[in-house]
DNA sequence: TTTTGTAATTAAACACTGTTCATTTATATT
DNA sequence: AATATAAATGAACAGTGTTTAATTACAAAA
């Protein structure tokens, strides 16, 4: 009959346009400030059509914060190809904090805001899958390293961990612009030179 | 005349009872669903009263924000008698994760949340001054290690930053609740196990 | 072509929010 | 007791997320 395809797939556009929508209010003036009645204006469609389409304001947020995720990751595997296991977590690092700095929006809301993990839990599942997968992807890199004789008398998991947090720290202090107590001539690049002093770090390890 | 006196203190003694019934809301339900209905409710005046004593919700804000850099420099200061400045920037450490794991609302007012700094931009001050005395506290710390001899080869501004982000993300990503990826039974001790890892890093360096 | 059934959309309403302000209340001084 | 002043109030404004009864649009059946 296809019209149950046809209007299938007009449900599935006006979805996707209200997360179009969505995201460019999120990024522009943040989530907390942007409202349904905004998202719908954008539309150009009432409110009320909003909660057909998604449960609630967080639903929204929560599809967007998969998206960032898919992302980050299409960028993380163009490293596949380096074969030193150091080097491609070094890349993973410039990766990480680049896309971060690119776009900080889309990381505060991946990484730094607590709306996800509310629905996570006010959903069932009791998983954060997308946080995970890229947790795995650190986890796989380092213990190559160690294979290689990286990084002895370490442990792979607290390791892991102290290197995301890293990375994280630095590029959360900065989105969250509390860079400003550093020497003023420094702020520009002060996540570059912490990259590098971090780096410099590992290497010496 | 002593009239005024009182009157002046007992207007403080409101402040003072607008400012901890805030802060008992905030910390219970989160600055973002606490309304100054509630706070007004609390202490038993009408909402209006509380903007006789505070500009905006966000004043109240910054005021506890500042309260709890006087808690953070209270529980510092008790280092100075360590004579070795490496032992002194790894109690700093533990100082600082141990005050964001048992104050993790405090903590997120003060170095996750952004409103703050929009208060900052808003008013007049250019400068984050509560942030700024604890990083020149990190900083003349770090400066002793290198003058006997510790982190050669590093520069000073740089590895400050990277120290205080390193503890910054671990804890961040804590009260966060992003350490769900971690392996299930490391979960409660990875940021102990985090910071071990690093004072064992910066024992080597 | 008209009727019917269903899915999409809407406007209105509810209970909130931060904030402002004219009015009322309380109280110290004259 | 009257006055001046400072403090507290409650109503109002314009916004919020969300729910729901009513309406509209439209493909399928008669």
């Amino acid at each position: 009959m296809g019209v149950a395809e046809r209007k299938e797939r007009e449900k599935e556009e006006l979805r996707e346009q209200i997360l179009t929508a969505a995201k460019s209010l999120f990024l522009k003036k943040g989530v907390e400030k942007t409202s349904i009645r905004n998202i719908a204006d954008l539309i150009e469609y009432s409110p009320g059509s909003i909660y057909h389409y998604f449960k609630d304001k967080d639903e929204i947020f929560y599809a967007l914060h998969q998206g960032g995720f898919q992302q980050l990751m299409a960028k993380m595997v163009v490293i596949n190809d380096l074969p030193h296991p150091l080097e491609r977590l070094k890349a993973m690092g410039r990766i990480y904090v680049h896309f971060a700095l690119e776009n900080p929006d889309m990381y505060d809301l991946m990484f730094i805001k607590e709306a996800p993990l509310d629905h996570v839990a006010r959903t069932k599942a009791l998983e954060w899958n997308e946080g995970e997968a890229t947790f795995k992807f650190l986890r796989s890199t380092l213990r190559e390293c160690m294979e290689q004789g990286y990084f002895q008398g370490q442990e792979e998991e607290a390791l892991s961990f102290l290197i995301w947090s890293t990375v994280h720290g630095m590029v959360s202090l900065s989105i969250r612009r509390r860079c400003e107590v550093v020497l003023a001539d420094r702020q520009d690049t002060i996540v570059k030179d912490g990259l590098n002093a971090f780096f410099n770090i590992l290497d010496r390890l």
